[in-house]
DNA sequence: CTCTTTAAACTAATATCGTTAGTTTTATAT
DNA sequence: ATATAAAACTAACGATATTAGTTTAAAGAG
């Protein structure tokens, strides 16, 4: 019987897979065991069982986040960058269902490592909010603001939650640009 | 032995209770069963199995959110009404955590029923906005859009997910007065 | 008031899953 | 060539959901 040859990257893998085209429901040790050809023991070898299986999708899936976001951003700023952030986020939720449930799921926010990728993500959101000047205070809830909305759309529209059809990514330019008005009219005040 | 007089709507404030206290993963048919005094095969005779449960529980958390967003809009229009309807919104999320999760988690959009009750909530919100005249389209994506803001937030907050100690309650405030100026500046173009 | 019937609740049993303990065996280093 | 570390395995346990079949309490019919 030659050996697997598992590594954490493949596990990792492999679980992003079947989360995102089965869903996240059929992510178990059993499924994800069956896909590498191995008995579920054996994946304790690479992954502190479920529980920890899930935390390292979960950061993986901030990672991943958070690159496709900071590509997105590169070269511009201001509103076209804030639309780039807006269009990259969406299109992760809608490429990568699965990974993006888990990571809204599984999070332990009491673990450094899941805070650390968290906080990167909101990193380079916050970075290109520095180009309106806007006060401290004022720009974390604007980013709250521009998380939540993201958020939101994403995942309702992910679960079906938007019935009636009618155009949904028109539906987002606007929440975009109700969010880029708010910004602009404070930027104005000072 | 005497019998234990369960009813389909006692099994089901006591699963929310469950829900609420001890979080949506420790809602089983384990624990609800022991809550209740009774074996778990006995819930079937009320509940169709654990999917069943939780499809009770998610038509049940929309109608008591549309009942909550409801009362708080009675009496007002326009901003106050929008804004009373927000904070009806997060404060039921901020109550009812559980329930709110098992909403969002294991809806079955395909379930009549469900469907039903969740667009009995989306009534409630199209009905105060008919007072700012939009067009159809236009109050669809804003619907939509309030919607992503409210659940988004709530969701994000929930679960811990805004790290920085700055007030949340403004952050709140401040992301309705940002969709209120927007549903005012589709007004003035008309 | 007695008898019948319906269904609430039970016991018993099964399949699946996660997990732990202990064993085998492959690859790698010495 | 041998020794070691760890990858993968088998075996076993506890928890869960679920089904089938049984008991029995409550409600209705006469």
């Amino acid at each position: 019987m030659p050996r697997a040859g598992l590594d954490t990257q493949t596990v990792l893998t492999a679980a992003a897979e079947i989360a995102d085209t089965k869903g996240v429901e059929e992510l178990t040790l059993a499924t994800l065991a069956q896909k590498l050809g191995v008995r579920s023991p054996s994946l304790y070898n690479h992954v502190h069982g479920l529980p920890g299986l899930r935390n390292k999708l979960v950061i993986y899936g901030m990672n991943q986040m958070r690159e496709a976001m900071a590509r997105a951003a590169i070269g511009k700023s201001k509103d076209e960058a804030v639309r780039a952030i807006a269009e990259a986020y969406l299109e992760f939720v809608r490429r990568h269902p699965g990974v993006y449930e888990a990571t809204n799921r599984y999070p332990d926010m009491n673990d450094p490592a899941v805070q650390k990728a968290a906080g990167e993500v909101v990193e380079v959101v916050i970075q290109v909010l520095q180009a309106y000047g806007l006060k401290d205070d004022t720009a974390i809830h604007i980013v709250r603001g521009f998380r939540s909305m993201l958020h939101g759309f994403a995942s309702i529209e992910q679960q079906g939650g938007f019935g009636i059809p009618l155009d949904l990514n028109e539906s987002f330019r606007m929440l975009v640009d109700t969010l880029l008005a708010g910004i602009h009219a404070l930027h104005e005040v000072k």
